[in-house]
DNA sequence: GCGACAG
DNA sequence: ATCTTGTCGC
């Protein structure tokens, strides 16, 4: 079988028949770890990699890291980044020794088109907590976020409220949060803000891209 | 038909 | 995402 190798038309039913398994409400019990994952691309796009890096969820420090390479075989097509990223980080995922209490991925969760973000895809097939930490919009609308770190406001498509705009820095472009499996709208933001120190980024995103990239 | 468009 | 150096500001 070839569970991604599927066309975009395919891809996106794959999405509509899997976006109603996803709960929207916190399921967790003590978050002792959090994983930070992100994709990079190599040798002019046609090596995917994929990198995951547990940190202890009270200290932020590293736990344990994971890399994965493999050929890129779907192109980016916004709506549908899981079906390029996923494949590889599920690998990646497959190397740690202890799967993470809650997973923290870049893009969104339900802040999508469909309500299936790359955060909604990999949670839901791995079951675990996951939150989408995107560093630009997908879709949705919102009102200005006041400066200060900390603050945010609801991202809205309509009058559905599909996650918020968070900001982590004062004074610097904010983040888009949206739950993915697992995690309410209300939590999602107050786990990202656990995992920021000084940076915009919280930790385990920078950890996860330093090893995806350089 | 015309824009918008995660990484 | 990736190609790329210095530079403005807290």
């Amino acid at each position: 079988m070839h569970p991604w190798d599927v066309s975009p038309q395919e891809a996106i039913a794959i999405q509509k028949s899997l976006q109603s398994h996803i709960s929207l409400t916190d399921d967790f019990g003590d978050i002792k770890t959090v994983a930070g994952v992100d994709v990079g691309f190599r040798e002019n796009n046609t090596i995917t990699v994929a990198a995951v890096a547990v940190l202890d969820f009270q200290s932020l420090e590293v736990i344990e890291t994971a890399v994965a390479h493999r050929p890129t075989s779907f192109p980016y097509i916004p709506g549908l980044l899981s079906f390029r990223e996923v494949p590889a980080v599920l690998e990646a995922m497959l190397k740690l020794s202890a799967e993470p209490d809650l997973l923290l991925c870049d893009g969104q969760g339900i802040a999508h088109p469909r309500r299936f973000g790359i955060a909604a895809h990999l949670g839901l097939l791995l079951d675990l907590p996951a939150v989408g930490v995107g560093k630009s919009r997908l879709t949705g609308s919102y009102d200005e976020v006041p400066s200060k770190k900390g603050s945010y406001v609801p991202l809205m498509d309509k009058t559905e409220q599909i996650g918020v705009v968070l900001r982590t820095r004062s004074n610097i472009k904010p983040l888009y949060i949206s739950p993915g499996h697992r995690v309410s709208i209300s939590t999602a933001p107050k786990l990202v803000m656990q995992c920021v120190t000084k940076y915009k980024l919280p930790e385990t995103t920078r950890r996860a891209h330093k090893l995806a990239s350089g």
